[in-house]
DNA sequence: TCAAATATGTACCGAACGGTACAGATATAT
DNA sequence: ATATATCTGTACCGTTCGGTACATATTTGA
């Protein structure tokens, strides 16, 4: 073990309140005294921890994915035995949880940092790194229709980029609807009703 | 006419220079610097002129309902004698080409407002007004499928408020689409999509 | 035991923030 | 012509911004 005197905070704890204080108020709202407030730590100690408010806000973003985002891409391709609404409204059903649940800000992260993004206080390469994520989301979900349509799931007409553009349009509808404060059984009815009309045999 | 030295900037030009750099960056993105450079005067005008920033935010969400949002829903209550998608598929491309033109920043600005709305560094006043007009588009969509309904064009399952919440949620959907960069063709793909599956007869 | 290494708290940095005082310019009303 | 009203430009206000220097407190390895 290296020399040193001994962090007093846990790194991860700190993370994890850092992403939500971020995710709340966005990158340009959200100032180091927000942070260290909500952490409960200083300033020198978050900058040694994490580099700065932009690799911290990178770090913030990641973690969301890892948590949240991907968790909810396995229920995805771990259903392949399951017809593909009932995988979908799982999956949707498991974001509503996320973005209208109490013990989170309302919304999407992911979203949110979307909208401010291009914006001149947010960092360029932060644009860039979403724009990645973005097309890694994209493509899971095209994946996983994909895989549905061979299995002859869908009627024949069916498009799967017209039917991937359609579901993420859906998704990020309700992570806007649970930000203006709409309650879980309303988005879920709306999932519902969106799934229904899907051009499923 | 009032004595006194005449303005030099046009008012209105000035407003739409605004909201369009709030469009972009958002409220806490926005800096008085950004604004004072963007409409070419300097702050005492720009105070002078508009009261603070907060206050020339506001005036910017009016002048965006106002001047996208308000001919946008007269679209809807003029389409009455047309079939419930044309109307619709008129309203929502409408609504592409404004949030997807090349001469707006992407996406939707109350959407973007939205996503601010509730953090630490937006206006309180602003977020219960936000609260408002959300609740005033709802109602106008819900009008509009009222009659609709009443005129029998839909199937007879069919729920109001469901179809409501599905509509925005496409709506809101198109406009992050918008944001993370998608084309107008690929934004009206999704809207047919969307629209071609609704329960009508 | 003591030097090296790491974390903490205070106190500070220059820059940018939102906002304004004030002097000078320019218009109208009388 | 002149008093009054309004706008403009400069220069500034106190505060907060993101970020850091430095002294002090702990820890480990030798």
């Amino acid at each position: 073990m290296s020399a040193g005197r001994k962090r007093t905070f846990d790194k991860d704890e700190a993370l994890d309140k850092a992403m939500r204080v971020f995710w709340k108020n966005g990158y340009s709202g959200t100032s180091l005294s927000d942070l260290t407030t909500e952490l409960g730590i200083n300033k020198p100690s978050l900058y040694a921890a994490f580099g700065n408010k932009e690799k911290l806000f990178e770090a913030a973003l990641e973690r969301y994915l890892s948590e949240y985002a991907s968790p909810l891409s396995q229920t995805l391709s771990e259903g392949e035995a399951i017809p593909v609404k009932d995988a979908l409204r799982a999956y949707i059903y498991k974001i509503i949880e996320i973005q209208a649940g109490d013990e989170n800000p309302g919304g999407c992260f992911f979203v949110k940092s979307h909208c401010e993004s291009g914006g001149v206080g947010f960092p360029d390469d932060m644009s860039a790194l979403m724009e990645k994520k973005q097309a890694m989301h994209e493509e899971m979900i095209s994946n996983f229709l994909q895989q549905k349509i061979a299995e002859g799931q869908f009627t024949e007409e069916a498009n799967l980029k017209e039917i991937t553009g359609y579901l993420m349009a859906v998704i990020y509808g309700l992570s806007v609807h649970a930000r203006t404060g709409k309650s879980k059984q309303e988005l879920q009815e709306i999932a519902n009703f969106s799934l229904n009309m899907l051009p499923v045999k």
